[in-house]
DNA sequence: AACTCGGGGCA
DNA sequence: TGCCCAGAGTT
């Protein structure tokens, strides 16, 4: 058993429902929820495709929409401008090449205007049950705190991560982390009294270790 | 590696 | 007011 399994175990008791909070029914609107998601929330974006998939859930109805009238719809949420084009530009990529289907392959999904690496692991974990672990801010955070990678680059992350973790426990490795990170292992104050990974965790040894001294503020942004 | 895009929520 | 939010593209 690695140490990311025995963490994997350990947060599982706290967060038992942890999952993609992004409301979906299908791959393409986890698609475009997950490109919306980019620096925002996943309360707002909610807010937003609630309305929007009633009218508009496939790539074909998506491109009836002039990138005027998308940004309206999805004013609310930050950089409406760039993802209002990519997600037409994905769209008619989606039409044009893939029958109007979501690829199920991450170097496919990368090439999509919009989609990146985080964004393709959400679509391939959560849509079709391709094991995948994808980094955010909050994985990358706790990942580097616990002790699992030394790395600021999300890719070398998830290398290093998914390299001590089975296949089947990638997807509840990432939303077990992403809660954790958002409800206790917070960028700011760390609510290390309630955290049940504290004995695996390397940067509370380290913040005890120069607890008079000045602590650590690399992960702290 | 370091920018830029960006409005809304919250202290 | 200032800081943060389930990132991606360009230089």
């Amino acid at each position: 058993m690695t140490k990311a399994m025995r963490v994997v175990r350990s947060l599982e008791t706290v967060y038992p429902d942890a999952r993609c909070e992004l409301n979906f029914e299908s791959a393409y609107e986890l698609l475009i929820a997950t490109m919306l998601s980019a620096q925002s929330t996943d309360k707002r974006v909610n807010i937003v495709t609630k309305e929007l998939f009633k009218e508009y859930n496939t790539a074909e109805k998506m491109v009836t929409l002039s990138e005027q009238e998308l940004i309206e719809w999805i004013r609310t949420i930050g950089f409406f401008n760039t993802k209002a084009k990519h997600i037409l530009q994905t769209s008619h990529i989606l039409l044009q090449k893939y029958d109007g289907q979501v690829p199920k392959s991450r170097e496919e999904l990368v090439t999509l205007p919009g989609v990146g690496r985080k964004t393709a692991n959400v679509v391939l974990s959560n849509a079709f049950q391709i094991p995948a672990f994808a980094v955010d801010t909050h994985v990358g955070r706790v990942s580097r705190r616990l002790g699992l990678t030394k790395s600021e680059d999300p890719n070398v992350v998830e290398k290093d991560v998914t390299s001590k973790l089975p296949k089947y426990l990638y997807s509840k490795a990432h939303h077990l982390m992403i809660f954790h990170g958002r409800r206790c292992c917070k960028a700011q104050r760390p609510l290390c009294d309630e955290c049940v990974v504290l004995q695996e965790c390397s940067y509370y040894k380290e913040s005890q270790k120069s607890k008079n001294k000045k602590v650590r503020r690399k992960d702290s942004k």
